[in-house]
DNA sequence: CTCGTTGTTGATAACCATTATCGGTAAGTT
DNA sequence: AACTTACCGATAATGGTTATCAACAACGAG
């Protein structure tokens, strides 16, 4: 399987400038991170790793998560019950996240008219952004649909 | 002292309400949470709490955190290091959080113009909007000028 | 190829904020 | 006064994350 060719030189660039390794286990947590669905916690990806490499240690995947972060190939997602989540980043234009509150489903959406507003918010008070995040908390139409529903 | 009258009756009305007692304990807890400037750590509020009442334990600051949170008099604010922080909800309008990422600051900010935009991103997506959180991450003035100064 | 340096790894201990447990206490009710 | 039940403080437990450390592997110099 040679798909993600491009997060992997991205990966292998990083590591070369700051005078890392390019490991195996690197690039297992790397194949394993690109192919799951966005969102995962370290602890899912761990398992999802153990399943290919029965070898590779827990700690390296909370590493190597870091490594990815700094590399700009993941970011974290903060949820509201202080959990922590990576999703992929590369490739991945910048987005916001609706979070349904009861199937705990999380929705990527864009508003570029907000992003600009931010800007302009940031500017008035004398800060250079340099990132932010959005998380809009709701229930979303199938649980609600499902809330109303008599069986439940 | 007979300021945050109005809190302490949201309080009263809540914990009745609830069949929940109104005890010493807890009106300490919020006279000192009140008199505190936003954005405390509950460990913050403990050592707060505790130079009025050394007899009060540590969970209790916890549990009635979480209390005035429901009470609708508190907000959980959860930074980008995984940290919360609490802050005070009552009598206070919504506003979003500009964190600079140097000196930690936090300044709260207003921007109605992104609230009207968010309902309309939600109902598009078929959510019920209940809350929401924006972080806009930056540098803030003062440190980027003793930043761009020689002597650091 | 060998040695030495240094980044890497897995196992595990440590950490730390938060939560659960529990025995005792106090408030409110009958 | 007796009873019920919420509440309290102390402390143990939890659970996600990080630090430690000895063994290991990659790489460069000689």
């Amino acid at each position: 399987m040679v798909i993600n060719n491009e997060e992997k030189k991205i990966l292998s660039n990083y590591l070369a400038k700051r005078g890392l390794r390019d490991t195996a286990q690197r690039e297992t947590i790397l194949e394993a991170f690109l192919q799951a669905e966005g969102h995962l916690s370290a602890e899912e990806l761990y398992d999802i790793v153990k399943s290919q490499d029965r070898s590779i240690g827990q700690a390296t995947v909370y590493r190597t998560l870091k490594l990815f972060t700094e590399a700009g190939l993941a970011r974290e997602v903060h949820l509201s019950d202080n959990s922590v989540r990576y999703e992929h980043l590369y490739n991945h234009e910048h987005h916001d996240h609706l979070i349904c509150t009861v199937c705990n489903r999380v929705v990527e959406v864009k508003e570029p008219a907000i992003e600009i507003l931010q800007s302009a918010l940031a500017e008035r008070h004398g800060f250079n952004l340099h990132d932010h995040r959005l998380y809009l908390y709701g229930i979303c139409k199938d649980c609600r649909e499902s809330q109303d529903s008599p069986n439940r």
